[in-house]
DNA sequence: TACCATAGTGTCGATAATACACTTAGAAAG
DNA sequence: CTTTCTAAGTGTATTATCGACACTATGGTA
């Protein structure tokens, strides 16, 4: 059995409670995932949310949102960004929680989802077959979703969903995914050999059943060079 | 004398106190202003600070900016905007306290400046002649800038900081203050009336020692009808 | 009536965006 | 080993957009 909780921590005005929620988006040969997880506790036990938890008194945001998505689904060192702090009344049917969101980019490859430490399940979803949502994770989502497509034409934060080394194609699909457009090759290839931030290794891809393409990866510091200098990237 | 406070709300867990600060942006003749309020109690006592105040465990967010801008510079009806939540450690000395920054656009001839109720001055500066901020909040203000200077090219925002009736002149004006680059005046003229989101009205402005410029207003609906088309505003 | 300040207007060249189709390489199947 | 299949890789011509640039018109003030 729990324990009573004691109830020592008293303050004169009452006080919302503080949360961090995570929106990771990954990218396979389909379509954009997202990851979530399935609620071992009430409310909304046993319905897929998003992963998340408390923030500490004695830690940051940032870190909260890192420490809950190791706790939780094993991902570490990934590409983390602030969403938007979601602070409706009844968002939470047990007291008043506000709870900042962030969203997440990983690469498949790289990074194996692990069963979470707390027994409740993890897993990848399309975003077009996505499960009922517990509490606003569907508003929270939908805008994360908004975000990652309005931003990533103008900041190379796309790469972050492939691998280290990846091949135009890869990159091509990715922002065709996210954007939800049909873009040219020979267009595509020419604007992004021509912005000068990807960089030629001398590998081509493995283990496929036709032609191997060149493999890639993004120069960081060609890129911070160039936006020094006002250079503005943009697909 | 003030009483001893009684702290009858108890949690498990301790918590941090939230906050909301609000970074109110103005233009006029001559570039960006910025409200801000003049400290009345510790800690930062007699400092400048940006207006805010704490979030009541029955309100959104939203709403507790708006109340605390009413509150403490008489503005209301305005633009308002989440900007980002601040949560570094040791930002407030008095303890943890996360703050969810918004910021705002008025334009100056419809909106006085009322004295704040609570005795503490609200004054308007140039971002160019800032006085030092209490706590985090030179770090807010920056990010609010840099937000302001990103948005302003690819949502027409701007017009919130310009009366209902303005000359082509002075929605110029903004954006050469906002994005700080000067803007060529036949060509912006061009890009302006070509999208067809203002509309000219029969006024002229008035009282001017030269040639009176024809006024313009934003057209809203003009403006949704072109973005559900898939019309892409940008200066 | 002259002067001053800003309003208001068009063209041309450079650059960027778009549309579009075939050859090549390499693995797999017969 | 020859054919087949799949995706890689490549260039040009047209169109649209961006940016540079200078004079006349209007109305108030001296």
């Amino acid at each position: 059995m729990r324990n009573k909780p004691t109830k020592k921590y008293q303050y004169e005005y009452p006080r919302a409670a503080l949360t961090v929620d995570i929106v990771v988006f990954a990218l396979d040969e389909e379509d954009l995932k997202v990851m979530l997880i399935e609620r071992s506790l009430k409310p909304y036990q046993g319905q897929w949310a998003l992963p998340g938890g408390f923030v500490h008194v004695d830690e940051t945001l940032d870190h909260a949102a890192r420490r809950e998505l190791l706790e939780e689904t094993g991902l570490k060192d990934i590409f983390l960004e602030q969403l938007f702090t979601f602070g409706e009344l009844e968002r939470d049917p047990r007291e008043r929680i506000v709870t900042v969101a962030y969203y997440a980019l990983v690469n498949l490859e790289g990074h194996d989802v692990q069963a979470s430490t707390d027994a409740s399940n993890a897993a990848w979803f399309s975003l077009s077959e996505l499960p009922e949502l517990a509490f606003d994770h569907a508003t929270i989502l939908k805008a994360a979703h908004e975000r990652l497509r309005g931003k990533v034409r103008y900041q190379p934060i796309g790469f972050e969903l492939l691998p280290e080394k990846f091949t135009l194609r890869q990159l091509q699909h990715m922002y065709e995914v996210i954007l939800d457009r049909e873009l040219d090759k020979r267009n595509f290839r020419k604007k992004v050999l021509g912005m000068e931030i990807v960089q030629e290794t001398d590998e081509i891809e493995k283990d496929v059943a036709h032609r191997a393409a060149r493999l890639y990866r993004f120069d960081q510091k060609a890129y911070q060079r160039l936006s020094k200098q006002g250079f503005h990237f943009e697909i």
